[in-house]
DNA sequence: ACAAATATTTAGGTATACCTAAAATATATA
DNA sequence: TATATATTTTAGGTATACCTAAATATTTGT
């Protein structure tokens, strides 16, 4: 059960947990896409993870893969490592929110047990990441969150941000520079179906956002009745 | 002149500068013993740093290896990120002392620029590491310092604790309880050329120690008139 | 100086993780 | 339902970084 994984297996296993969330089995041509390498490497990548002992995949002939609760334990392994050294990179290093992600990226494969508790104790066993992401608990259970996407609400509608994506630093300052971050209250105002775009207001602020599908997209709220 | 090397290649460098300390050039051979791999694959790999442009190794058939400055300024690069994090991780992290090398043996191939400095501004800009090494400057100088090693000194002979060897936790554990540590200084009180024992008698303690030379040899001393 | 011992290099081979091109299978459309 | 399109897989190939066994060069001892 003590494997040590390549930082690529962890990768593909990271990536195929992200691409799970909400489907059943994720295809080698997401996957491949994700990972920027052609399908063709992941088919064969995939079919290994899928007959190693314990399998980390579940895989079939052009039907794609879903993890096994193996995997999925090694991806939440992964996914812990990257949210707590976000946090730690921001709170004990002073990074900005924009650029932990890539030192995150590259740091999760290679810090030990005994590195991931000590952060984790400095921090206060955090429950949230950087961005708002649910980190995995130290047995790795995942929180679950009923959250759903900005994009999705409609005017009148209130939330609250919850979550934003952490891969993409031109966006998070952008948000960051709007104030578009986890915690703050809004108001759906106003909904183009043309071009998508959704007017917000944030509480205890008069004025409005207009926010593109680009934008939205990328944003976890809770809705608040 | 950026180019990005894999880490296996800043492992060579580095042993390769540690293995040069008053050495002209450096065998394969002593190159493989460090690594713990065969001496065909190190002459397969020095050939091909030696064959890079520009060459990171001199090389010269059956005579050796010796670090041009290329090569010198990324193995230094990798001893300040080594130095640096050991420190962190017992400052910031808690680490012992004996716990801190095999992490930093990772951390120091994947960190940024941004990392080093802001770790190094966390620390203070330290010139010495958690076992008393020199730490390379930001532009790569690396500060000399003259001092020899414990197993050359003589009874009457008065010294100064500089530095001593992190990569064995067993030694480290036995040198801390014993208080030998950097900055403590001492008195040779006796000398056995049977066993190479040395009797010493650290300042305002009045035990005596007898070090072997599996012990003396791993700590560096400044001689005291 | 020369044979024996030691060290180094060459040759050929392995596993990982990627690639392209071609073949096979699935899905969508007429 | 048959064909066109898109997706996935197979086959064969590359670079890195290691290996063992055999060949060659160097050093050591007499």
């Amino acid at each position: 059960m003590e494997r040590r994984l390549s930082d690529t297996v962890e990768d593909y296993l990271k990536i195929i947990y992200h691409l799970s969330q909400g489907e059943d089995r994720v295809s080698t041509g997401q996957i491949a896409e994700e990972l920027a390498i052609s399908p063709a490497s992941v088919t064969d990548m995939v079919q290994r993870l899928a007959a190693e002992s314990p399998p980390l995949l579940d895989y079939k002939k052009h039907q794609g893969v879903a993890l096994t609760e193996e995997g999925k334990k090694a991806a939440l392994e992964t996914i812990r490592h990257h949210r707590l050294l976000e946090l730690f990179l921001h709170e004990v290093l002073g990074f900005s929110w924009d650029q932990v992600h890539d030192e995150a990226e590259r740091l999760e494969h290679v810090i030990s047990e005994e590195f991931e508790e000590r952060v984790a104790a400095v921090l206060g066993d955090p429950q949230r990441g950087l961005h708002g992401e649910p980190i995995p608990s130290r047995n790795l259970e995942m929180p679950d969150q009923d959250c759903c996407i900005l994009q999705e609400l409609r005017p009148n509608q209130r939330g609250r941000i919850q979550e934003v994506s952490d891969n993409d630093p031109g966006l998070l300052r952008y948000l960051g520079s709007q104030g578009l971050v986890p915690g703050v209250e809004f108001e759906v105002i106003d909904y183009s179906p043309y071009d998508d775009n959704l007017h917000i207001r944030i509480a205890d602020s008069n004025e409005d956002l207009v926010l593109g599908a680009s934008v939205t997209s990328q944003i976890q709220v809770k809705v608040l009745e």
